[in-house]
DNA sequence: GAAAAAACGGAAAGAGTCCCTCCGTATTGG
DNA sequence: CCAATACGGAGGGACTCTTTCCGTTTTTTC
């Protein structure tokens, strides 16, 4: 019932050291970041991250599991907000600012993160939430009625790609093309929307393809 | 006075291939793709290619620099354009359209391609034309007041990593993410854009950052 | 406080990639 | 037909990154 083996001081220590150094490189670098840099900043060699983690998948996974279920939180938090454009614009911001601190997060929900299962089931539970937030702003004409779910992710995605190119200088620059983007988003639209908007299936193929045509 | 060396008649034939197959691997796949693959869709060996350019740069330079000049053009006949959202609107999207049609443009244009200084004077060069653009659509009173001439690169950018991740979809989907940031772009914006935009010299620093960060 | 157990570090194996060169062979043009 | 020119593709060289191996050190147990 117990523990059958408490964990030895210096193992335990060493675990939290990686898990911190990784999270810390991941977000500086992306997930492109290697194991052995992670290594070097925790103070330890490769084969200890090894003895925590079997594959580098695996901390990925441990790293970013929770933090994706933050994002869940965000959008149930934005749906609890009255003003319906309010919520939206919250939800908009609140992810763009969770990419834009950590570039490896940012891999993360555009890759889907070398397809590690239960990443992608969280991200996908994403999308139902998002329909939602914008479902309610397109009801009360606060956001434009020609907008899709499907587009709020790829507009994220568009700011985050701002965030992670200006990611090392002093100013968020992001946030001020998250408000042009936003103004875009309201009611009612100047110019009209044409031409279909992705498919939830269009997008996870676009993500699928990310990996393996990249490295 | 005349050419002193009229080429043999493969060799006249290869470079073409040449050039036309890194044209359509470079915009498919992206400034990554390999000489060798070059070689391959081009039917030659990787040889021929490096005898008609010295290395690799010297071929993506001799694709975009044309390439790039074109983006004057198309500023300066923005520039033409009596009504100056329209002009404005115009600019905006036949850049992102050259960029969605060719990945290894957009390569070019965001991480000016190994820093070749041809391309990176070109590029440079817009920049000027842009604020002219966006400063007439302004005065005009069509386009905010707060959009800074560097909020336009990095609007496009934006606009154009939603074309690169949705590049192989059958829908060009960023189009209707493009008229989202034209209606954020007007006058007057309900959302006041805080904080400083960025000076040309950081977007060079972010471009800069870039080459010398990743491979 | 010593021996057993657990964990450690860093070198290096292994697997790729990609750029570019070499050289024996083929094509071209006079 | 032969000299000049160009060709193909194997492979050298230089990375990079993941993962393993093993002799050494630290911790725990008694």
């Amino acid at each position: 019932m117990t523990q059958p083996k408490p964990p030895r001081k210096d193992a335990a220590r060493n675990l939290r050291r990686v898990m911190d150094a990784a999270a810390e490189l991941f977000a500086e670098r992306g997930l492109d970041a290697t194991l052995e840099g992670v290594a070097r900043r925790a103070g330890v060699g490769v084969a200890t991250v090894y003895r925590k983690f079997p594959d580098k998948e695996a901390l990925v996974e441990a790293l970013f599991v929770e933090r994706l279920s933050r994002l869940t939180e965000i959008a149930e938090e934005c749906l609890a907000v009255p003003d319906s454009w309010e919520a939206l614009a919250r939800y908009m911001e609140l992810i763009c600012a969770e990419q834009a601190g950590d570039r490896g997060f940012g891999d993360v929900l555009i890759s889907g993160a070398f397809g590690i299962e239960r990443i992608v089931r969280a991200r996908d539970s994403l999308l139902p939430l998002a329909i939602e937030v914008l479902g309610r702003a397109q009801r009360d004409g606060h956001a434009r009625a020609d907008l899709a779910a499907t587009d709020l992710p790829l507009l994220i995605q568009a700011v985050g790609s701002i965030a992670a190119f200006t990611r090392d200088a002093a100013t968020p620059v992001w946030r001020r093309h998250l408000a042009v983007v936003l103004d875009g988003m309201r009611a009612p639209g100047a110019t009209p929307l044409d031409g279909p908007a992705f498919t939830p299936q269009e997008i996870d193929a676009a993500t699928q393809r990310l990996y393996p045509a990249k490295r």
